[in-house]
DNA sequence: TGTACATCAGTGAACGCGCGTTCACTGATGTAC
DNA sequence: TGTACATCAGTGAACGCGCGTTCACTGATGTAC
């Protein structure tokens, strides 16, 4: 490896330590993360930091970025050896719930309030979609398998703007099937963020996973797919 | 009025007054709030302030109480009027959804991330219970006048729980629909904070509404309530 | 009704702290000839 | 291979700001007799 190559590997490492003390910091302080706390616990002047990121939002955007990544890649690696439509669906969302409940922090960043005052810039939209474009694309397997009990036509301005939502895809996908799958996705964030953010508290205490895929399974029966037993 | 009243109107007033100032500085600082900015903005000494309220936390339990108050205030006037149950539980769904869009602070701070180091006291148990509360006499009624179709049996720890809950509220609905009320209202959750925290952006832009009672109709599908026209 | 006292709202200074960002600098490492 | 120069990481002081909370105080308002 050149010179040039181990000063870029060292770079490398430097803002990787950077972000993973940052993701230490998102606990305490959210997302008023502090940069110059993050470059004491790092033993450097907080000066050095900005030889990595130019300001605090670029850290802060790195972090989401890394985030919508993580989570991305835990739902694409979910349906792994997953067999049948509706099962897949499933271990989509439950691998997102697992996700976020080992990063809690993360979650709370790309999930959760919008950081006052904080732009996020359009280098976070295409990381952002990796989950919705993952359950997109088990129900548009499922679909064009011919396993989806296509719901009722639905009409309206918003079903015309899923029908949109569908020819970016490239894809065939009814409406309402569009609709019935986005909202799955909805539905699975607010599941995640009921349970994280304390929604569930002093109700459902003890077998969350268990009520979690209840509501999985109630989202899987809205787009069409078959029953399962778990 | 006696010349306590007074006193004790004033400063009642001048409670009300700091809490409207605070409001508004959400909307700028998030969960930050800034005491002695609203001082500031009410042209008094920061002092002052500890005369209302022992400290900045206790400002902002304050503030959760209230949001949750006129969340829960207008979910249950929503059902004035209407006539369905199905219609009455959509009626609930968009008077919180359009609740969360005139307040979209208090929205973020009732039900986005937790403020880092704030616990929140149990005052606040009772207001945020509201709407659910709300949402469950909807099924409720439409249980015991026959008007749900209810599921198969669910069984494992979490339908124990649910049952529990159903017991609690010293009703008779069984644990699947105590279930797809609860399921109801974490999509609802979720269908609210997807909107105002940017999750719907780029896709559904236009007819929001739309989209948003076309969850509802499907969270009550799974209830088991009738499906009417809107 | 008048007076002495207690209560209370609000002030302004201070404590001790933290923050993001800039800037001139040092010294090590890499590059070009 | 050796040397002059350029690049780059990191330092430490500084700027200008903000914060929550405390404290001794002033002056107005209310209360008890």
């Amino acid at each position: 490896m050149s010179a040039a190559g181990v000063r870029a590997r060292v770079r490398a490492e430097m803002t990787e330590e950077i972000k993973t003390v940052a993701r230490r910091h998102l606990a305490s302080d959210g997302a008023n993360l502090s940069l110059r706390a993050v470059a004491r616990d790092l033993g450097m002047a907080s000066s050095a930091v900005y030889r990595y990121f130019a300001s605090r939002d670029e850290l802060l955007t790195a972090l989401i970025i890394d985030a919508y990544d993580a989570v991305g890649a835990a739902a694409e690696r979910a349906t792994e050896g997953v067999t049948g439509h509706t099962d897949r669906l499933v271990a989509v969302g439950l691998a997102v719930r697992e996700w976020a409940l080992a990063e809690p922090y993360q979650w709370a960043l790309i999930y959760g309030s919008p950081v006052p005052g904080y732009q996020a810039p359009s280098d976070t939209v295409g990381p952002a979609t990796r989950v919705i474009m993952m359950i997109v694309s088990v129900v548009r397997d499922a679909f064009e398998a011919g396993a989806v009990t296509v719901g009722p036509p639905i009409t309206g301005r918003y079903a015309d703007e899923l029908s949109a939502v569908a020819a970016q895809l490239g894809s065939e996908i009814p409406a309402q099937l569009v609709g019935a799958t986005m909202a799955t996705f909805v539905h699975l964030c607010g599941a995640v963020s009921a349970e994280l953010f304390g929604q569930l508290d002093n109700t459902v205490e003890d077998d969350r996973p268990g009520f979690f895929e209840f509501q999985m399974r109630g989202a899987a029966r809205l787009i069409g797919l078959p029953e399962t037993r778990s």
